[in-house]
DNA sequence: ATACGTGCTGTTTTT
DNA sequence: CAGCACGTAT
């Protein structure tokens, strides 16, 4: 039994949630009622055991419902732990009820339901980023704008950006005009109307429909608050404007709205993310509590001390100083490497070695680059050691040509408008249908205004090459047979039927440059059906568009594919980014060099490095007990080598914190005589 | 219509 | 070192 909050209303007669593990401000974050609350949670504090506990404790108050209760997470991999976690405290049932999903789902679940009342089909398609350019550079090509070459990923870029504010073609101000704004809000309307014609939706049109949807509807804004009557945002620092509009909206009037993150651990600024959100969430919600959590159960006090030197450099953040009791432990090793691989196999050698010493998992150890081509060099030495690995992220499952094209058909079949997606296999196996067929049969669907699928039902009419003829003819006895498989066998075995009848193996083994080649590709190519198997065995009332959606937000489906392999004793290699909310007793950030962290693209003359250096603070508190930095003399990059240049960032960090290292030297020398950390316990409270 | 060779250019993070 | 656009030969 524990002492209660201030709240009057709280009746302690009904508590069974054991809060007495919790630290004081944890607790005070886990009780407190009646206002907005911000937690500001610096790394390793304890952030999503406040966000279990208060869900738990919401639960065991009985003053809610799980199925009432939102939480967001920046990741689904996070909102499965969260699942997880809340389950072990109140029990798996409840733990089922809750909603707990990215905000790009949460929406998209939203429009499934509520989107006719904005004029979109309820069986619209979801465009990731690759289907967006392809749509956008179809709108540009029509504006016949002569021999200026324009840039569609800038023009995406812009688009995003733009939409994530909020903006709408008409309301878009240009911040600086130049040639590309200039054409920007007759282009975007133009691709806003191909995205209805085709039924589709944009990553960023999940939210702003939302956020239209909450604006325009009443009734649809009155029954979500009604659902949805408590509101966790994880990882707050990352959420944009748009997201952040969504969030005031449906708690404006219940106010049961608790955010937590971290502005030092702000690494989506690209991407739209308001830092604004957090340092001003008391303007938005001027009753609004604020709880800061500073200490770190996490990391040695020495990793701290360099963290917190390194991140006390950017201006503009709400000032914590994180401290932890965990002892000093050792020195942070600082490395250099003569290149690339000699920096890869100076990690391996290390984690070898420290593995052996303390009897380590090699799960224990994590590896975090800048961006994914640093990767590389790693894998390949790694399968030579017979060192376990597995590379978090990257290439994705979905980006992968095979998977794209299974999916697209799939898409077609889902979603006869979805021109994009048509065209990406219309031809592929090839059969016949050229550029110029392709072209005859677009401006016939043009002159009538159909979607490209009318003009294949009608190829017979028009002028065609009989190869074509015979393709489109194949082609469309493709779809009704897979159509008539889905339907009667089911998910897995109707993909089958596709991958089989299609001769789409036989054209990768055509095109493969090597029987190994083929041999990977064919198995991502069969492990799509057996993805989409164990998700249809999950959900079994889950139609195609469900799956399609799943797997285009990466849920449920990703994780089938990679749960096992992250399950198991691995080393982890993977980008900052993609580490944030890890943890590991050793970690590895490689590359701290100009032009790789800071990168490149950051150190333009004007913007400042504050991103990047959060970035690197990201990287350092994912260690727990021994943090290693490495860089090269010389690196080669496209091809080219050259000489690097030490990272900026290093000189931030204090000397005595620091142990400098040649690549050949290991970390425990002769005459070494720190204490090694204990790399057996550290339980937080 | 397709297969294949050449030359060019781009440097990052991801829901 | 890619991956891509473009041109040429079949």
């Amino acid at each position: 039994m524990i002492e209660t909050g201030l709240d009057p209303a709280y009746n302690p007669s009904f508590v069974s949630m054991d809060l007495s593990r919790l630290n004081p401000e944890q607790r005070a974050a886990v009780e407190h009622r009646g206002s907005p609350l911000l937690v500001l949670a610096g790394a390793g504090s304890g952030k999503t055991r406040v966000i279990t506990a208060r869900i738990a404790h919401l639960l065991a108050n009985h003053e809610t419902q799980p199925e009432n209760i939102l939480a967001v997470t920046f990741t689904n991999r996070a909102a499965a732990e969260m699942k997880e976690r809340v389950g072990r405290l109140v029990g798996e049932k409840s733990a089922k009820a809750l909603q707990v999903s990215t905000f790009h789902s949460f929406c998209a679940g939203v429009l499934r339901k509520e989107i006719e009342s904005l004029g979109y089909s309820k069986r619209f398609t979801i465009y990731d980023a690759s289907d967006q350019r392809a749509l956008l550079a179809r709108c540009l090509s029509e504006f016949s704008t002569g021999k200026e070459a324009f840039d569609v990923g800038f023009f995406s870029y812009r688009i995003s950006r733009a939409k994530n504010r909020g903006l709408a073609p008409d309301t878009y101000e240009p911040f600086r005009y130049d040639k590309y704004d200039e054409l920007l809000p007759a282009l975007w309307s133009k691709y806003q109307q191909a995205l209805r014609a085709r039924d589709a939706v944009d990553f960023d049109d999940l939210l702003g429909l939302v956020n239209r949807l909450l604006t325009e509807n009443p009734e649809a804004l009155a029954r979500l608050r009604e659902r949805h009557h408590h509101l966790l945002i994880d990882e707050y620092q990352d959420t944009n404007a748009l997201q952040f509009e969504i969030a005031r909206k449906l708690a404006l009037e219940h106010r049961n709205l608790c955010v937590v993150g971290d502005d030092d651990q702000s690494i989506y600024g690209w991407r739209g993310a308001e830092t604004a959100n957090i340092l001003e969430f008391e303007r938005a919600f001027p009753d609004a509590r604020a709880i800061t959590l500073d200490r770190n159960y996490r990391s040695t006090e020495t990793i701290l001390r360099a963290a917190n030197a390194v991140i006390a450099r950017n201006s503009e953040r709400r000032a914590k100083n994180l401290w932890s009791k965990e002892g000093a432990g050792w020195k942070i090793d600082l490395v250099t490497a003569t290149d690339e691989n000699d920096e890869a196999s100076c990690v391996a050698a290390r984690i070898k070695e420290v593995r052996a010493r303390f009897n380590l998992a090699w799960s224990d150890f994590g590896v975090l680059y800048r961006s994914n081509i640093q990767s590389r060099p790693f894998e390949i030495l790694f399968r030579q050691l017979r060192i376990p690995y597995v590379v978090i992220g990257g290439m994705e499952f979905f980006d992968r040509k095979e998977v794209k094209d299974i999916a697209s058909y799939l898409r077609v079949l889902a979603n006869p408008r979805d021109d994009i997606a048509l065209r990406r296999i219309l031809n592929v196996p090839r059969r016949g249908i050229g550029d110029t067929a392709l072209e005859r049969l677009n401006e016939a669907a043009a002159a009538r205004g159909k979607p490209l699928m009318e003009a294949l039902r009608g190829a017979s009419r028009l002028n065609l090459p009989d190869s074509a003829r015979a393709g489109i003819e194949e082609f469309l006895r493709l779809l009704a047979g897979t159509q008539a498989a889905l339907r009667e066998k089911g998910l897995g075995a109707g993909i089958l039927h596709l991958i089989h009848h299609s001769g789409y193996l036989e054209e990768l083994e055509k095109t493969s440059p090597s029987q190994a080649a083929y041999e990977a590709r064919k198995e991502i190519t069969l492990e799509m059906a057996g993805a989409a198997e164990g998700y249809a065995r999950e959900h079994p009332k889950a139609n195609l568009l469900e799956f399609l959606q799943e797997a285009s937000l990466a849920d449920d489906f990703r994780r089938n594919l990679k749960e096992k392999k992250f399950e198991e004793d691995t080393v982890r290699l993977m980008t900052l980014h993609a580490a944030k909310g890890l943890e590991f007793p050793v970690v590895f950030i490689v590359g701290l060099e100009e032009g790789l962290l800071p990168h490149a693209r950051a150190i333009a003359p004007a913007t400042d490095v504050a991103e990047e250096r959060r970035l690197f603070y990201v990287g350092m508190t994912r260690a727990r007990k021994h943090l290693t930095l490495t860089t090269t003399a010389t690196r080669t990059v496209r091809g080219r080598t050259k000489a690097s240049v030490e990272s900026r960032f290093l000189e931030e960090l204090p000397s005595e914190c620091l142990r400098y290292q040649m690549s050949n030297q290991r970390v425990l020398e002769e005459e070494d005589t720190f204490p090694a950390p204990n790399f057996v316990t550290s339980v937080s409270p």
